[in-house]
RNA sequence: CGGGGUGUGGCGCAGCUUGGUAGCGCGUCCGCUUUGGGAGCGGAAGGCCGUGGGUUCGAAUCCCGCCACCCCGACCA
């Protein structure tokens, strides 16, 4: 294949666009891969197009591989199938709905997991269907509250789903073991620096749920990874670690102070340095004890979960969230404190809530024979030497603090370190929850129904082309892995020669009947500074130049990556070049 | 939804404080020159200044409303 800059529908632009914040969205848009046509979303022209179908085509063969089936589902759907769920409701602002001309609910597909089940559930209804694996790559839709940063987070993306269908538990783990190897697969071929990590608290069963996360100062996830072992985690899924347990028994009996006027942390520390204890006190000597209530799914009642954190650090809600899943949280507000005497807001102490009939637990920071600051119970006081087995004890630990660079490690308490990525790749023991939803189940070999147990499974393909661009790309433009690039030679006639045009030519018709993927600057009249900062905006592995040299019977080959650059006598160049790009 | 910012030829911006018939760079078109690092000279096309109202002899500029978009926080491939 043969693309002509002198008529590729292309322009590239000198400036950033003034909307573009991150390195992707400039790079993709200036380089003329792509163009907003509204917020979060966006137009693919030909080299975009082609680098989209690249890692479509690279998804495609690796799912293929493992033995999934490709299918492929409207984007617009009628609403009963996200009734059936309550997710047409339970969606909120985030789904993106339409009416007919009769005025019949109609939506655009978020993702797929209804479609999926219903259709398996049509078709099979024998243990000797399954397992089962399909997917598809599709076009979704969700009404973002915020799209940016270009095509890393738009409202229309273009994404592979897949689902797998087993009749228990090992087929279900089996079913995601192979996605897990497949993702590998996929991920390394599309040249991406990818972390997978733990998108689960420990608490909730090990590895569940697992993210592909690309590392990117831009990304909008943090996660941490051990300096030590292979643990690397979602922070909001980082299990806790009980740290060892300290001896106080040389601490003083528990003992009660007015604190009147410490409405903050900073303040009621001020106030205890003031105290003449035996040391200063800082905000990390004290116990935060907050409050919130867990709605079990699909429960009526709430109930009330107190968890003490040291005072110096925040409460992670999302932490929170996924330690307690699948309950969900609620804030604990005025009204619930007034129903709750026991509960004095401000002055929570862990002293007297077992007593009281409250759940209390600790993040693990919070260890056995600590002692703290903490809440006296009562309207201005709070009490010191609070000891944890002494003074309280709590009926279990959970991870609710904010994680910090540097926090031990729960698998073999090293140093973690925190960094940032962008989620490529998603892979989720769904377990039976849409079966139970639909009560889809198969004929086991008794004769008695069996509920079949789920798995869902994503990529971001439409997203994958601006994380590698996000990841391969220097101050001169794109880099991008062969495999996704739009080509594998760019190349570059210089001058105003004919014969300079003519040996181009011909060495690109020879370069495209060995099957290497040609990109061929043939521009009459532009000058080679435009041609080479063209070429290295749109960022092809391999620039072949063809200029100056010809006199000398050279050409010149550049690696985009490196700028190493090699001349090559003009009859051995289509060889030389081949060798480069397989 | 809360906070900040911006709307002016295709793109990037100036002009607005202090109202007077819209300007610069890039790109585009024509001609000549130039051809290994975003070329030079000459000529040209292209804009209801986001939108509605108001003030004024006169509004891109001042006042009021609305809309849109971008960025930072609560949601997610």
């Amino acid at each position: 294949m043969i693309s002509r800059m002198s008529t590729l529908f292309l322009r590239t632009l000198r400036d950033d666009p003034a909307d573009a914040e991150v390195p992707s969205h400039k790079l993709l848009v200036r380089a003329g891969y792509v163009r907003r046509v509204g917020p979060g979303i966006y137009s693919w022209l030909p080299l975009g197009k082609t680098v989209l179908d690249n890692i479509a085509r690279v998804v495609k063969q690796e799912m293929d591989r493992m033995g999934a089936q490709e299918v492929q589902f409207p984007a617009l759907l009628p609403r009963e199938y996200y009734d059936s769920t309550g997710r047409w409701v339970e969606y909120g602002p985030n789904l993106f709905r339409l009416k007919d001309r009769k005025g019949a609910d109609y939506l655009l597909g978020p993702t797929h997991e209804e479609m999926f089940t219903l259709m398996v559930k049509g078709e099979y209804s024998s243990y000797k269907d399954l397992p089962v694996i399909l997917y598809q790559i599709q076009t979704k839709y969700r009404d973002e509250a915020r799209p940016r940063a270009g095509i890393l987070r738009g409202r229309e993306f273009l994404m592979k789903d897949s689902y797998s269908f087993d009749l228990d538990d090992e087929g279900l783990k089996r079913s995601y073991e192979l996605h897990r190897e497949a993702y590998i697969r996929i991920f390394t071929r599309l040249g991406l620096d990818y972390r997978i990590v733990s998108a689960m608290s420990g608490a909730m069963g090990g590895s569940a749920s697992e993210e592909f996360l690309a590392p990117a100062p831009t990304g909008e996830d943090t996660f941490v990874s051990c300096t030590n072992c292979d643990y690397a985690a979602n922070t909001e899924a980082v299990e806790g670690r009980p740290g060892a347990a300290l001896d106080a028994s040389a601490e003083p009996a528990l003992k009660v102070y007015d604190t009147p006027d410490t409405p903050t942390i900073d303040t009621l520390v001020d106030l205890f340095n003031t105290f003449g204890l035996d040391r200063t006190v800082t905000a990390a000597d004290t116990l935060k004890n907050v409050v919130v209530k867990l709605r079990a799914p699909g429960a009526d009642k709430t109930e009330v979960l107190i968890v003490g954190v040291p005072g110096d650090r925040e409460v992670d809600l999302k932490r929170l969230e996924a330690a307690v899943a699948p309950a969900e949280v609620e804030l604990f507000e005025a009204a619930d404190f007034a129903k709750h005497p026991a509960l004095v807001r401000g002055y929570i102490g862990p002293q007297a809530l077992a007593e009281a009939g409250y759940t209390y637990k600790v993040d693990p920071l919070v260890v056995p024979g600590s002692a703290w600051i903490t809440g006296a119970n009562e309207t201005g006081r709070h009490a010191a030497h609070v000891v944890y087995g002494r003074d309280f004890t709590p009926v279990g630990t959970l991870g609710a603090a904010e994680v910090r660079n540097g926090d031990a490690c729960p698998r073999c308490g090293s140093a973690l370190v925190i960094g940032r990525g962008i989620e490529i790749g998603h892979i989720f023991q769904l377990g039976r929850k849409y079966a139970d939803a639909f009560q889809f189940d198969v004929l086991g070999p008794d004769g008695k129904p069996v509920r079949i147990t789920m798995g869902s499974y994503g990529i971001g393909v439409s997203r994958a082309v601006a994380v590698i661009a996000e990841q391969k790309h220097d101050e001169l433009g794109l880099v991008w892995p062969r495999e996704v690039a739009p080509a594998d030679v760019h190349l570059v006639a210089t001058g105003k020669d004919d014969t300079v045009f003519d040996a181009a030519a011909r060495l690109a018709a020879e370069l495209d009947a060995s099957g290497v993927r040609v990109l061929f600057d043939d521009r009459r009249g532009v000058s080679p500074g435009v041609k080479f900062k063209d070429a290295e905006l749109i960022g092809v592995p391999t620039i072949v130049v063809v200029g100056k040299g010809l006199t000398e019977g050279v050409i010149e080959v550049r690696d985009r990556a490196t700028g190493e650059r090699e001349d090559v006598p003009v009859a051995e160049a289509a060889v030389r070049i081949r060798e480069l790009t397989s």
